[in-house]
DNA sequence: TTAATACGCAACACAAATGTTGCATATCTA
DNA sequence: TAGATATGCAACATTTGTGTTGCGTATTAA
């Protein structure tokens, strides 16, 4: 099973999920753009998407006197497959071998009998 | 689409994410357990489940003079559906409706012809 | 009852994260 | 060329996060 990914601290900021999420939804974007939609300061944003980049979670590419910025989809898919795996294992140590649709009530239930 | 989960904060510390991974394979745990595996104390430990336990991604259920805290997989999940709710909607920004499999140069060089 | 075990809470210390401002540099446009 | 626009870097201030120690309380076991 793989280490641990970084990606989580770098999705831990409520800003930078926004940027995430804008970037999921507009293919591209600079630091200066996003800045006019939020209450901080071009540089601050500028470092969230520094941030993201060293994570993996976005590229940016210069062009002329801008960086834009654009979503790394595949870094979210592999972050996913880690949350994934570990509720199978979950699954694999309770006896289960499927059934992810159980309520957590029944899990409960059924953990301490 | 939902708002931004809190699991992501949680999940940014290596110890939690320790935690989480010897959670899914020992069905339950305590503080005073995982401490003894760890280079902190208990305390510190303890703040960490607590925190984990904040996120929904365990719960504590105490017994006798032991707090057992166990994993909540369905939080795993949501916060991986969570993902790839955007790695998907990036898909449809570029207007592709599958194959995730591609790989991430490839969707560099259709970005920006 | 007494001693040992397991917790939880609070006060502190210190490092890391987040945001600001100021300023120098590069690029586009008139 | 000159002015406007977009960045990047650095210094600073504040807030959060992470870890420690000390101490009081509940539960188990001798």
């Amino acid at each position: 099973m793989p280490e641990s990914p970084s990606v989580f601290a770098a999705l831990s900021d409520p800003t930078r999920r926004l940027l995430v999420d804008w970037l999921a939804s507009e293919e591209s974007g600079t630091a200066t753009e996003f800045s006019a939609r939020l209450p901080i300061s071009r540089q601050a944003v500028a470092r969230h998407l520094q941030e993201l980049e060293r994570a993996g979670l976005v590229w940016s590419e210069r062009a002329g006197r801008e960086t834009r910025f654009s979503l790394n989809a595949e870094s979210l898919t592999e972050a996913a497959r880690w949350l994934d795996a570990r509720a199978e294992k979950w699954d694999r140590t309770l006896g289960r071998l499927k059934h992810h649709a159980e309520s957590a009530h029944g899990r409960r239930a059924a953990l301490r009998p």
